[in-house]
DNA sequence: CTGAATCCCTGCCGATACTG
DNA sequence: CAGTATCGGCAGGGATTCAG
């Protein structure tokens, strides 16, 4: 069985790392974290949209209609405090504030990649009741 | 998987597949469908202790103390109905009831690795409010 | 235009108690 | 041993309204 065991290269490995011994959903869990990040309605695609180049608020609401402003709000101050956004207001009038990635946000690239393949695998036939 | 790419100078980030397209949260969206096997708290700390082998229900609640037997009960029900988990029961007494990845569950190895990844990278000092 | 404040409703998850 | 039944607290998120 190809597994990944014991005595494997520099590289932190998900089940053997000592990190990955903890006992309950804790924020010092990488995979948490990113959870975290991630975590919310609206929050990948808001991400996705992002992957694509800066936007404004309005471009983003215009993108995701079905996405109330609120919402909207929230996921934007939540990926900035986590690092992922970065926003650029513009003293000009109409107030205009662009949004972008932050390089440790493009790297999520990736991560959504991963999410995109499995979720685009055949699942199994599930029974149904 | 159509990969047309449509003029990403430098970094190109999620698929540019037509379901990439997608206004709103959907199941029909691959990353939405990862997303929803994954969900819920204690979710990947029992597909964590799975990866390590087999187990059962009591050697779960062992290695996680502080999850409830109900949580348990319906962390492994979620987690048995998307394909990502195996059942079997055993007819003896005491009744024993083992539980395995599938092979599509064990695909998930490298999803929570680029989570874990990702989580564990450090992110740029964030600004206070 | 870009957000913050408020209200309400829904679904999650934890605790407890009970059954095959 | 391996679950199900039930209840309650609390946070997430949608609609609306107001402010800078």
């Amino acid at each position: 069985m190809t597994h990944q065991t014991v005595g494997h290269p520099p590289r932190p490995g998900l089940p053997d790392d000592p990190l990955a011994s903890v006992g309950e959903p804790t924020p010092s869990c990488p995979v948490e974290v990113t959870l975290a990040a991630l975590r919310g309605r609206w929050t990948t695609l808001v991400i996705r949209e992002l992957l694509r180049g800066d936007r404004t608020f309005s471009e983003l609401r215009q993108a995701l209609p079905a996405l109330s402003d609120k919402v909207l709000s929230d996921r934007l101050a939540h990926l900035v405090q986590v690092g992922v956004l970065d926003r650029r207001r513009q003293a000009d009038w109409p107030p205009r504030t662009h949004y972008g990635l932050t390089p440790h946000g493009r790297r999520l690239g990736p991560v959504l990649q991963a999410l995109w393949d499995w979720g685009a695998q055949q699942p199994p036939p599930a029974s149904e009741p």
